[in-house]
RNA sequence: GCUGAUAUAGUGUAGUGGCCAAUCAUGCCGGCCUCUCACGCCGGCGACUGGGGUUCGAAUCCCCAUAUCAGCACCA
């Protein structure tokens, strides 16, 4: 009655995968995780899990302008909340002694050369498919020309290593593309002393080949960076590992770059990195959306190259089957008036605490003839059942007199089964939503519960965030 | 503009020439259960972008059109 179905599909199988496989997630380290990473990191977890394997989390700090030093952690708190299987954990910024290694390997290949046009000049002349003037130069004068780079000297934009592809390739995206450069205006904050820098697809060819990658998935953005690789595989003659990318992904109404987040938070649009609007993982779990939810919805989802717009919709149904059977049933009542009933006997309700299971116990409401009911249900006027309780018929703004015990007649009328509070005993309670804040009160018990999740009967799942002084903030999760 | 990719119900997904008058999930509607508009159960609704081909036969292959997306950075 209450057992959780099998709600996500089976990804395909990777080829040569079956002994094993290497992976990795590689983010750039600008801030937390969002939907999108885990969609990334999750897709290429699942088939080192399946396969078994290494699954290397790789900080991509190349770009120190693009390094947010807090998100080193963030980063792997998400990726230890999301439940992600790193094996290993390398830092690029640790690796630039390699990178230049290899970058002078593939000078003496003639796999590159050090240019020293101006940027501009040179997009407008690769936009021709005419090569710059810099392509032709030795293989010694570019050497010399890369160690006086490392000798610091050339200043910022006055060199470039590139990758020597093909000037007239049909796609401009891969002509002679930049892969080392010169960068001195922002100090790295993991290595100030560093001013070389590798661009992404230069260190990323050298790390998949020398860490062993043997499948990639990632975003379609990189469908041209894949391209521009295989150059450099090319050149030392390097295997290629197996590339996916899948479509790319919207939410509607959610901001899912980080620095639009960034943007937000410091505009004072947003409290934090963890707001409630965000589609960070933190906000995510401040909400009660569970990892497991997360990875069934990412895996639903696959790596189709589609582009596709993802619906709360299916998050929040597969988070509705990971919490329902632990979550607490509860009354809160939401914008509530003090109603006087007259003519009722007193007595007291027990509630079920989940009804599917009668031995988690009961909650026990007294009524004493004054009670806490939705504003909502009182302006409909008419007969009210009480929850667990008896029937009342309203007769005013803030009064209602007693109209029996029997459910049945309160079935019979069409009565709504309503959530209620007894005046002494309700905790205030506000309810953080989306769309604003939801104030009202909620069963004193629920103060035990801070960091859990209950269901607030007929109002939704809801993540108890804290409880001050006797007050409970929750935040809503979904219906 | 150039290069590349994709197009199945509201959303996500399965389907790689006949077993498809198309799968599953979610959503919505109806019913059952139930002192929640939850959970569970039953039933229903709802799609192959358009046009040409190829073929005995196409959602599946080819071409064109349209739409969408990605890249064309000294970002990743």
């Amino acid at each position: 009655m209450h057992e959780k179905k099998e709600r996500s599909h089976e990804l395909p199988d990777l080829p040569n995968a079956q002994s094993g496989v290497v992976m990795r997630f590689a983010p750039n380290p600008s801030g937390p995780l969002h939907l999108g990473h885990a969609r990334a990191s999750v897709l290429n977890d699942y088939y080192v899990k399946k396969y078994g394997g290494k699954f290397y989390y790789r900080v991509e700090d190349t770009d120190p302008k693009r390094v947010d030093p807090s998100a080193y952690e963030m980063v792997s708190e998400d990726l230890a909340w999301l439940g992600i299987g790193i094996t290993d954990v390398v830092y690029q910024s640790d690796r630039f002694a390699i990178y230049y290694e290899y970058a002078r390997e593939l000078l003496k290949l003639g796999g590159a050369y050090m240019c020293t046009c101006d940027n501009n000049e040179f997009r407008e002349k690769k936009l021709k498919k005419i090569a710059c003037p810099c392509r032709e130069i030795s293989v010694e004068e570019n050497l010399k020309r890369f160690d006086d780079m490392l000798a610091g000297k050339y200043a910022e934009g006055e060199i470039t290593l590139r990758v020597k592809t093909d000037i007239a390739h049909p796609d401009p995206a891969v002509r002679d593309f930049a892969a080392m450069r010169v960068l001195t205006s922002t100090p790295h904050p993991r290595k100030p002393e560093i001013f070389v820098y590798p661009l992404m697809n230069f260190s990323v060819a050298v790390d998949d080949h020398l860490l062993g990658m043997t499948h990639v998935i990632r975003g379609k953005d990189h469908i041209a960076n894949t391209r521009r690789q295989e150059y450099i595989y090319n050149y030392f003659g390097w295997k290629m590992p197996y590339f996916y990318h899948y479509g790319r992904m919207s939410i509607a109404g959610l901001e899912l770059s980080t620095s639009g987040m960034r943007k937000g938070i410091n505009e004072g649009l947003y409290t934090g990195w963890d707001d409630i609007h965000l589609g960070t993982l933190r906000a995510l779990a401040r909400r009660g959306i569970q990892p497991d939810a997360v990875r069934a919805a990412t895996i639903d989802i696959g790596m189709g190259d589609t582009d596709i717009s993802f619906s709360w919709e299916n998050l929040f149904a597969q988070n509705k089957a990971v919490i329902d059977a632990g979550a607490d049933r509860y009354f809160f009542v939401p914008d509530a008036v003090e109603v006087e009933i007259t003519g009722a006997p007193k007595t007291e309700a027990h509630a079920p605490v989940y009804p599917n299971q009668p031995e988690r116990g009961e909650r026990v409401l007294p009524f004493t003839g004054r009670v806490l009911l939705p504003k909502s249900e009182m302006e409909k006027g008419g007969m009210l059942r009480l929850k667990d309780l008896f029937n009342i018929n309203i007769t005013g703004p803030s009064s209602a007199e007693y109209a029996g015990d029997s459910l049945a007649d309160a079935r019979s009328q069409k009565a709504a089964i309503v959530q209620w509070l007894p005046v002494e005993m309700a905790a205030p309670c506000s309810l953080l939503m989306p769309e604003g804040i939801l104030e009202g009160f909620c069963e004193p018990a629920v103060r035990e519960y801070a960091g859990r999740i209950v269901q607030f009967e007929r109002v939704g799942f809801s993540k108890i965030d804290a409880v001050n002084d006797g007050k409970v903030i929750a935040y809503f999760t979904h219906r």
